[in-house]
DNA sequence: AAGTGGTCTAGACCACTAG
DNA sequence: TAGTGGTCTAGACCACTTC
């Protein structure tokens, strides 16, 4: 551990009245700073679920004293975290569990606009179709973008996403079946928003962050019969990791995108 | 002003021995947090080329002592300018103005990778061929882009990038020629790493953030020539901006990638 | 008025770098 | 050994939200 800065280890000694929640102290750990351990601790308490997406967390100067910490090593955990989109700050309010609401989906994970737009306009949300669905045992492809064995079962999804009344992306993802297990057609069919959001509520998955590979093919039969494409319209596919805590791979998705009135956008190094 | 804390005020009256270098007390600025007043000072500084690219800052208690603000505050403010890559802090050392070497241009805006390639491996440098250089008159697009007025006076430069001797990259860039005045195509073709370097040594201009854009078409005969592919081939047309301090565009680029063996890749959320 | 996060200060000690 | 950034604490007050 630290060990006796400003008589830390004295004020661990003293605290027997055990505090609320589950915020005991932290144990000792040496090298890692106090703030890391810290992060952990909440980071371990919203994996398991005591603080379940959209809950407030306690203040901070409670869980500061729950942890036996300065109320501005937690500030720096926590700043650590909102970073990362774990959680958000509001002031007056409270701190709370990321939830992947639309508009967070939208603004986070999809990045297809249509081009000479006005940056002003708000840009719609996607209409998504699902247009298949399919339990099958994962492809070398993607049992090594999900970190599983090769014939591990894995559910296939089709979605068909249309801006402004007009197709535009075609998503294939594969996720775990393991993972997300009794997952029904009904589910994807019938949500009425982002699958972020369907991993997040019903299997307490949080997607965090995602690597994309792009690269420009001719359209496929398939993609032309569903985005409505001339057979070897240049096509833009984008392939996804999506990623939950600890960089765990939970879904491997591979969108088409019909680039013709739209781009991939993508932001390098983002303002503050 | 803030106002009243724990005595800022009093200190500030007090505060009539010149400190050292170009830091002054910060002025008062209603509602605006010290810490944001202090970061801008700074980028001040930078802009202003009193701190040039790759020199060591004063040491935080000196610059704090100067400012008249806490360390902490101080501290805040070179957070965050270290979060948007203008500072760089090295422990024992000191605080570094950010540098466009090769290696930070591969890792924050070369985002061309090799398919298939396992991820401890380095990706080599790109080698660069200038293969065109002129002085034109700003289309429209990228009169847009650079924010100048159509028929403004910019140079357009052509690089051909190889990786493993294999052509994979034909970039078109413009620059406003009022801004880089009597720049010569000779620094182009004789400069051994990225623009960026260039811009930033012989300009004290600082590339920070860059928009992409991508989409699929079919290569050019232009595009095939320069690249050695077969007329048609569909290739990944990535335009950028690259902006310098306050979002103020640089440079307008548009890449054309030949994506056989390569992906444009993209992190969303960047891991902390 | 009470409770939350946001800002600011002051000062201590640790970890790393370099002469 | 001296100087730098990194961590940690303690406590004050501000700004915002809700009742």
């Amino acid at each position: 551990m630290k060990s006796d800065k400003t008589g830390l280890a004295a004020n661990r000694r003293l605290a027997q009245a055990r505090p609320q929640l589950e915020l005991t102290p932290i144990a000792e750990a040496s090298g890692v700073p106090l703030y890391r351990q810290v992060k952990r601790a909440l980071i371990k308490l919203i994996e398991s679920g005591r603080y379940a997406p959209a809950d407030c967390l306690p203040s901070e100067s409670a869980i500061a004293s729950g942890l036996q910490v300065s109320i501005g090593t937690l500030r720096k955990a926590v700043d650590e975290l909102v970073l990362e989109n774990v959680l958000i700050r509001r002031q007056g309010k409270g701190t709370f569990v990321v939830m992947h609401n639309n508009s967070r989906f939208l603004f986070q994970f999809f990045h297809v606009e249509k081009r000479d737009q006005d940056l002003s306009q708000e840009h719609p949300y996607p209409a998504v179709e699902c247009v298949s669905f399919e339990r099958a045992r994962a492809t070398a492809e993607e049992a090594s973008a999900l970190g599983i064995g090769l014939g591990d079962p894995v559910f296939r999804v089709g979605n068909r996403l249309k801006l402004s009344g007009l197709p535009v992306v075609y998503d294939r993802l594969a996720i775990s079946a393991l993972t997300f297990k009794g997952l029904t057609e009904k589910q994807f069919v019938e949500r009425s928003s982002t699958v972020y959001h369907l991993y997040q509520c019903d299997y307490g998955i949080t997607v965090l962050r995602a690597h994309d590979r792009a690269r420009a093919v001719s359209a496929s039969h398939d993609v032309c019969r569903i985005l409505g494409l001339r057979p070897g319209t240049p096509v833009l596919e984008v392939h996804r990791i999506a990623m939950t805590f600890g960089d765990k791979p939970v879904e491997y998705r591979v969108s088409t995108i019909n680039t013709q009135h739209h781009d991939y956008v993508s932001l390098l190094s983002k303002r503050i």
